[in-house]
This record gives structure tokens, C-alpha cells and sequence, in this order.
DNA sequence: TATATTTGCTTAAACGTTTAAGCAAAAGTA
DNA sequence: TACTTTTGCTTAAACGTTTAAGCAAATATA
């Protein structure tokens, strides 16, 4: 026997024979409510578990105190990270957050952008899809003058605020590391260059190649979408070539653990044959043998950074400010995929 | 340049110099609507590109046509996946979900459900932190006379729907796959006894040692959080034991992956020597060496299915309907950690 | 032609809040 | 005492929709 109708702040009004205006404020304890109404209206609020509705208060003040997130799936770690800290950031200014995920689908996150917008949320917090190239739905969200506010996978073009790693320093990192095991003919398996974070770690690769003075070949470097199946189809690839390469960065960890999985299977001995590093750190890494050197994306700074930078922007909404890139610097984490004995 | 103000309803009659009431029934298609005045609304509507207000019409009908669904995490395949399969019911439904996560914590959990109520979801999809055991707050939703699904962790005390698989059942599969291989001493890493799914694993575990007449020992059965490394520890236990198990039943994946480890270090070879299983078919069970048997638990069924009891739900609001108790079988997945060369 | 029905709208209230404006009574000040 | 200020409320409008009720004109029916 659920009580059908919820108590509105109009029900207190009538227990107390005064009006719904006087408990709105005795609830937000505005200074011209006496002590003594205060009293008896938090009374009677807590007897008829009064509940306020979000719906009205949001509608007559314009403001959802919601804000939406996609990303393109929850499952890997660091997704599921910068989430719990965004929200955490994010809860502790009164907001609350709506998670989508894309699915990696151009389609689905428009989708989102739609479902988001028509919830009335009140900033965007987003790291795009890999097959997004078409931003108009990204402008629409710029056009409602609500706050937008990219991470990881982000897009210069579209001139909004961005929390990251530094990807291009994070291939010279790896590079120079393979170089100091002693590696000469290293290659990368990459994302598609579209995507700006893999077309970075691209062109880190390739100049830190060249400021080693070691082989740059077209057959050493590939794009994919870095699965663990296309990390295992290149890694075949490689080990077809006539010359093999005795080190392989791989732009993601999925896609570096199907990597592992063919060299496994084809007896080569990671890391003396080859060396192999990924890229995420997500927990497997250090959970396969042999255990996968990787780079930490700080996960917690990025969520915390995004959602900082959200509420930054809705308090000076009036002041036209500069756009907030926030680059920060990635960690090699060394394991055993790379060491040399 | 945002255009500030967004357009409303009014804009539009304002604009054809009809009333509000006439261009809302226009946007619905309502048949009392010439077919010139409706076509007009659309038109104008696009060229001032016209956003219907969610808050307004949740408020005004008072349905908000979102539904709240809370996880323990978003970062295992399982939740993610049961997620994805929801979200699509949903969608095509007309319903739109907010996920939040609880992070196995209890308090997070009441607070998630304080949230998902204060945004005034129709309904709420969970599935239990293991610390939950106070059920005060999910009897507050029920109070709010909205649904209630739960699903995975569930808890018959609530007497509410429920989605889930058969976890007892999956454990007499288990146990009988172990003796076919030969096994004679299969120890059992389950959950807490106090969430419901954990003991319905043990329970299964105990009456198929019983039905096949093997050793039931205390030390060869506890309890744990199964984490990676409660995984580890409890392993290391059974190693010290003066009689070794020759099988491991480990009641999830991750922990099984610990315990695996521990048995990797210690040159114990799996299958041969100890043969082990784990439960949730995690991706990875399939990526390390050897790969681990594990138990399929159909998540993308159990997500549909929690989706279209909730839709159930709501349309039947009035009719004091039985409960759905809805108990897949699961699914053994046999791989090499398990197998009799 | 007179009446009934249908069409195509309008008016006004409602959903549950917040808030600007205002007003009477109480308290303070000269 | 006569005023100003403060206190503690009330009234009413607003947020953007939906919808019941109603009304005039057009159309159908007898």
C-alpha cells in the first residue's frame, strides 16, 4: 500500500495553515522565515517524508544540476576510473551525473548527445567515439551554450575545453626506453590517425625514430582499431616481414595483448626475441605472462580535471575565458615484456 | 554566439499566431490539428530549432521516462554488458537510464538510490553491493510505489523482481564437470555466505561433493570478497594444506585468475597437478595460459530481461501482478585450465 | 432550411517549485 | 508619540509543457 501521491510542499503548507511560499523558504532557511516555522515545517516534512521534486525545482530555475557523460564504453578500467573520480568531483558540488555509453558508434552517440540535451543537462562531459569524425552534434551542444567539456578523445577543430595525456611525449618515452634495452628496429602498431591522441602517438613514434637513426619503414607501422584481434592480425603481419622487427609499441593494451597471444603461440620469447609494450595499463597487463610494460594514463586526475574544469565554466558563464587544454604527462610503467635480463 | 534564450512552445505559436495549446497538440499529431497548422509548427519548428523541455513535460505528466539503474561497477564485462543489452530495450521503449555505480560500497549505494529518486526516475534497475545487508533504503523505493528490479545480486527478502541465473544448478555443473576429469578433492574460494548468489554457489558446491561422495572438509571451503588477491591468499592456504585439492572451484573470475597465478609461481601445473575453475567468463579467462574454465552467465539475456519486467512493471502499474523471479541456467564454459589431456 | 456533428482551434488550469513584490505587525529610534 | 526599520509572512507570477473544457465556424444530416 504505497501512498500514490507524493507530498508536495503544499501538503506541509496546509498541516501548518500557512503558504507553500513560506516552506520553500523555511526549507532553504531564508533569514525572514522565524526559527519557529523553520521548526515546525522540517517537522512535518520529515513526518510526511517529503521528498523535494527535482523536476519542478530544475524547471522554474533553469538548472538540471545534472551533468552528462559518454564515453565510448564502461567496461575498460580507465573509463570506469575517470568516472568514479568525475563523479566524485562532481557530487561534491551538487551535481549529479547521467554515464552513456557510445559503443565506439558515431550513431549511438548521437544519440546520447540528444538523450542528453533533452534531459536538460547542464554541461557535457565526453570522449568521442573512434569513428566520429562529423562534429555538427558537438556544435549543437556548443549552441545551446551549455558547457562542453572533452577528454582522452578529444578534437582541436572543435575549440572546447580538453583534459589529456601527452601522447606524443609518451611515444618518445617508450622509444627511448626500447632503444636502452638495446632495440633496433622497432614498430608501431597504431590506432587510425584521424583520431588526434593516436595520430600523436603517430608522430611521436615516428620522430623519435628518426632521432635515434633507426629504420623508419611503411611496413613497421600500421593503423587499426586496436582490438585484441587487430593487434593479433599485425602482429602475423610482422612477423611475415622478411626483416623482423625486436620490438613492437603497440598503441593500446587489447590490442597488444593479441600481440603477446601470437608471439606465445609462435614460440617467440618475449621480451629476448621481442620486446613489447602497450599502452593503458589496464589491470591485465600486469596480470598476463609475461607481464606487459604500459603507460599509466592517471585515470583519477583526468575525471578529476574534466569535472573541475566543468564547474569552472558554469561559474564564470558570463566571462568569455580562454579554453582550458589541460596536457598532462603520461608514466611508463615497466614490466616484464621489455625488460632486458 | 548562443542564442541565450531557448526556443519554446510559445516562440512558435508567437511566431503562426496560434496558441501554445494548439502547437503542443500539433507537435503530438493530435487529429483535432489541420493538416496546414501541423505542417507549419514542423516547419517553424526546425527553422527555430525547437527542443522540446524534458523537465516540463516529466513535470507536467508526471513521468519522467528515465529509469535509474545501479552497479556495483561498470568496469566488468558482465555489468557492462548487461548494460549495453538494457539501455537498447529501453531506448526503443522510449525510456532513457541513469547509470551509476556504487563501487561495492554500501553508503554510495544509498546514496545513488537518494539521487535516482530525487531525479525522479520511473523506476530502478539494481544489482546489490556485496556489503549491502541493511534494506531499509531499497524498502524506500518500494515506498515510492515505483518499480523495482534486481538483478545478478538480488535478495528474496525485498520481494521484488528479480533476474538472475541459476547459481546453484551452475555450481552442480561445475562439480560433475571436476569428477568427469577425475577429480577427487575439489576445494571451493566462494563469496560471502550473506549475498544470496554467493550462497547458492556454496550450497550447490556442498550437495554435489555430497552427491558424489567426496571429501567435504572445512578447510577445502571459504569465504572471500573475490578480488584478484583474495584469490591469491586463499590459494596460498590450500597449498599449505598437509592434503592438497586436486581441483579449484573459485566462485569469480578475477579471484581465480589470483589463484592461477599463485599456482603459475609455485611450478604447479593446471590442469595436471590442480585443476581449476572460475565463474563470470571474464574476457581474460580466455587470454592467460592456461585459459581458465568458467561459467557464461548470459548477460545481455539478463539485461534484456531485466528491461522488459520493468516495462512489465509500468504497464501493469495498477494490477497487483505476482512476482517475476525470472532464473537462467548458465552456461560451462570448458577450457584448458580444467581439462584432462 | 433547421438542426446535429465535426473540425479546428482557444482558454485556463495544472504539474511542484522559486522568487519578486508587497503588506501588516512588531520592534527600534528619535 | 510618531516615525522608520525589521520581521514574518502572503500573493501572484513564472518555468514549459499538457490537457480538459469549451466555443465558433464549417460541414453533414434530415
Amino acid at each position: 500500500m504505497a501512498n500514490k501521491k507524493r507530498t508536495t510542499i503544499k501538503d506541509i503548507a496546509n498541516a501548518l495553515d500557512i503558504s507553500a511560499a513560506a516552506v520553500s523558504k523555511a526549507l532553504h532557511d531564508d533569514p525572514r522565515i522565524s526559527k519557529n516555522t523553520k521548526e515546525a515545517v522540517r517537522r512535518i516534512a520529515k513526518e510526511l517524508n517529503y521528498q523535494p521534486n527535482h523536476l519542478a525545482t530544475a524547471l522554474r530555475k533553469g538548472k538540471s544540476n545534472l551533468v552528462g557523460v559518454i564515453v565510448p564504453r564502461t567496461n575498460s578500467n580507465f573509463f570506469s576510473s575517470v568516472l568514479e573520480s568525475m563523479e566524485e568531483i562532481l557530487n561534491k558540488a551538487g551535481y549529479n551525473i547521467i554515464i552513456t555509453q557510445s559503443n565506439e558508434s558515431f550513431e549511438k552517440e548521437c544519440q546520447n548527445i540528444d538523450t542528453l540535451l533533452y534531459t536538460q543537462v547542464d554541461g557535457i562531459i565526453a570522449s568521442m567515439a573512434n569513428e566520429t569524425v562529423d562534429l555538427s552534434y558537438y556544435e549543437k551542444i556548443k549552441s545551446k551554450g551549455i558547457p562542453l567539456i572533452l577528454f582522452d578523445r578529444g578534437e582541436n577543430d572543435l575549440n572546447v575545453d580538453y583534459v589529456g595525456i601527452n601522447d606524443y611525449k609518451s611515444s618518445l618515452m617508450i622509444v627511448k626506453h626500447l632503444v636502452e634495452q638495446g632495440c633496433k628496429r622497432i614498430a608501431h602498431i597504431g590506432g587510425y590517425r584521424r583520431t588526434r591522441i593516436f595520430n600523436n602517438r603517430i608522430r611521436g613514434y615516428i620522430d623519435a625514430i628518426k632521432k635515434y637513426n633507426l629504420p623508419f619503414e611503411d611496413s613497421l607501422i600500421t593503423e587499426s582499431s586496436l582490438t585484441l584481434l587487430d593487434g593479433r592480425k599485425k602482429m602475423m603481419d610482422l612477423l611475415n616481414l622478411e626483416k623482423r622487427p625486436d620490438a613492437v609499441y603497440v598503441a593500446g593494451d587489447y590490442a597488444a595483448l593479441g600481440a603477446l597471444q601470437v608471439l606465445n603461440e609462435n614460440m617467440i620469447n618475449v621480451p629476448n626475441d621481442i620486446r613489447l609494450v602497450g599502452f593503458g595499463n589496464e589491470p591485465f597487463t600486469s596480470l598476463v605472462t609475461p607481464t606487459i610494460t604500459s603507460i599509466e594514463q592517471h585515470s583519477k586526475d583526468i575525471g578529476r580535471l574534466a569535472a573541475e574544469t566543468f564547474l569552472e565554466r558554469v561559474a564564470q558563464a558570463e566571462l568569455k575565458q580562454t579554453l582550458n587544454k589541460i596536457i598532462l604527462d603520461a608514466e611508463l610503467i615497466i614490466r616484464d615484456s621489455s625488460k632486458t635480463n
